[in-house]
DNA sequence: TTGCACTTGACACTATATGTCAAATGTGGT
DNA sequence: ACCACATTTGACATATAGTGTCAAGTGCAA
């Protein structure tokens, strides 16, 4: 998995790839092209369900891009925490404890 | 460190333990006992500030209430997600490696 | 039945997220 | 240099989520 990626570099690389414009993808995303762009350097987040379409667009594994966007938000959220780490290892248990009792 | 236990729960507990009232602990916070009473309760989310200054007030640990409560929130939010495990790993790659760059 | 702690729900205010639009900037071709 | 078009930028609008107050309601113990 792609750690030192950004999420907007992912995107913009890919739609590159398939020599997709701004205009086209953003139109297919129901979004003006200035948020693409914004998301794609990183000033914007996209929403989950852009994700997901972007993943259609694009070619990409939904289950892929869906790990780097939201990795991307927690790493984020925690840098600046020197807790950081133990947070993480804390996390992971208690999401196996809540989805055991779902 | 607990996992089976929300960070409202251990707040009702310390302050229990101690013997104070809402009202009292409220008032060191600085917010009305309603949001205080719905924050043990598990209705609403404190503030990063009101944590640290809970940790003080109930002579709790800052880093380990700290963990609680971020911890939480990260799983909360990914406990509807199939791919949680593995976003939660990553992250931690993303955190070292962004930690790294700083 | 009174008093006190706590809970509940309606509401207000603020901050953050998400979006549009138009003007500015960059870039490649002629 | 100029043009056409892609992208970027910043001002602004709207929607949603977060944080709080207040007053009335609930429960319990003296």
């Amino acid at each position: 998995m792609n750690v030192k990626q950004t999420t907007g570099e992912i995107l913009r690389e890919s739609r590159e790839k398939k020599g997709l414009l701004l205009r086209q993808v953003a139109a297919l995303l129901d979004i003006d092209t200035a948020i693409l762009s914004k998301i794609e350097r990183g000033e914007r987040k996209a929403t989950k369900e852009q994700i997901l379409k972007l993943a259609d667009i694009l070619d990409l594994k939904k289950d892929e891009l869906l790990i780097q966007y939201l990795s991307e938000k927690i790493a984020y959220d925690l840098v600046n925490e020197d807790v950081a780490g133990k947070t993480l290892k804390v996390a992971e248990q208690k999401v196996a404890y809540l989805k055991s009792k779902k």
